[in-house]
DNA sequence: CAGTTAAAATTGGCATACCAAATTTAGGTT
DNA sequence: AACCTAAATTTGGTATGCCAATTTTAACTG
């Protein structure tokens, strides 16, 4: 094990707090008292109770003494991005950005259309840079969920773009779609959606994002499945949209 | 500023990182250099560098040096809790708790369809402890973004929730709910979402879960109206669903 | 000159020692 | 006994020094 000592002192003061069964607000033992329990140095005790504050589990007071600032409970691991796999990603889009994009279509303004409008103008024109085109795809769905005028919603998208983007299973399927022609199929999809968008229609702006999804599922199913064996594990049922 | 310093010292570095633009994979000056730099001991660059190791921004490698691991515009500063008003919190969890319920009621399991039956018999016999009623209302919910069986969907469930009940605002409205009937009507909405899921019906499911939220809404907003004007600035037009 | 090896320098890892803020205790005053 | 004050103690804050892994340099060998 090459890890660095204060995530394993850290990991071991977790499992502390948990057998003590200390609450919210509760002293902690010192930093003194966990060095000698562990036969370590303060300095590294030190190290896994500054880990744990920046991780908001405790609080740390000097000259009083530290103190447990939330749940371990709360200290939701979030699933590692990379376990999961590119279709289950895709389906949390398809069913979370179809909402969305409904919402949109009620709260749209002319100028957000405007940007959108943009935007996918530079989609067509960055056709040959895989990295512009990228780039403008995600502009796109990203002001989608920025018309919805709701900083959870905008959020919400924002994080499942950069699961998408750090995850390196689907660097590796993106790079077989570059020079393929997908990319024009996907932009018509765009122009769906924008034009669901402009007429304010809730449904049409659902079903346009849900079939645009389902697309890039189709497409990215192919490929995976005549070229790359090794997602097998990431492949499910895939559940119809009525 | 009773701020502990080697937060200071790990912004000067961030700072530092983006004026000299270092790119991921670059190697940074090393610990002593900052300490002399900045004019402390190489201790709190060492912490400030953990500090950033747990961010994951840099990345360091005994006997070699610290590189960085991720591009400062990826340290994405989620919204504080706080500021997002739960009116707006709501609407959110309707966009997005009804599409997810959508998805759950085709893939939903007749072992799901238990639990949730008995987290709903448990919410009415607990109508008089409001912290047991609460732990099954979330139970219920988060059951339904489980049975969708996509670790994403139940992930952006977990974090509305954990939002929820980490905003203050929130505790203030519903302290003034815990003695009134409201949560006999939101049984019986639980009720329906139920009834829906069973039938593996994916707009009855929709539906039923946004009509829920709605009645949360309709209650919470009548509240504040009439007790709390200190909500103001967080009640904003509400769209409405076709 | 190329390749190899070992010594030297660099760099982070960890521990010890002392400092300063906060808390607790002990003593004195009313 | 109640209250205030100051000394002693506790607790986290910071600095210095030496250790160990890695990298770089230099010397050697063919």
């Amino acid at each position: 094990m090459a890890e660095r000592l204060y995530r394993e002192i850290g990991q071991k003061i977790r499992l502390e707090i948990e057998k003590s069964a200390l609450q919210v607000g509760d002293k902690l033992p010192t930093e003194r008292v966990y060095a000698e329990l562990f036969g370590v140095s303060r300095t590294l005790v030190r190290e896994a109770f500054i880990m744990l504050e920046i991780e908001d589990l405790i609080e740390v007071r000097k000259g009083s003494g530290s103190y447990l600032k939330n749940t371990l409970s709360s200290q939701t691991s979030l699933p590692e991005i990379s376990d999961v796999g590119p279709f289950e990603m895709l389906q949390a889009r398809q069913v979370l950005e179809s909402a969305i994009a409904a919402q949109a279509a009620l709260s749209i303004t002319k100028a957000d259309i405007q940007k959108l409008q943009e935007t996918l103008a530079l989609e067509g024109a960055e056709l040959n840079s895989v990295e512009k085109a990228n780039s403008a795809d995600r502009e796109f769905h990203l002001l989608i969920a920025k018309a919805t005028q709701n900083t959870l919603l905008l959020d919400t998208a924002t994080r499942l773009w950069e699961m998408r983007d750090s995850n390196p299973m689907w660097h590796q399927l993106h790079a077989r779609i570059k020079d393929s022609s997908y990319h024009g199929q996907w932009i018509d999809d765009h122009k769906d959606i924008l034009t669901q968008l402009k007429k304010r229609s809730e449904s049409g702006a659902r079903q346009a994002m849900w079939q645009h999804l389902e697309n890039v599922k189709q497409t990215l199913f192919a490929l995976s499945d005549t070229e790359a064996p090794d997602f097998d594990g990431y492949i499910f049922a895939q559940p119809n949209k009525s």
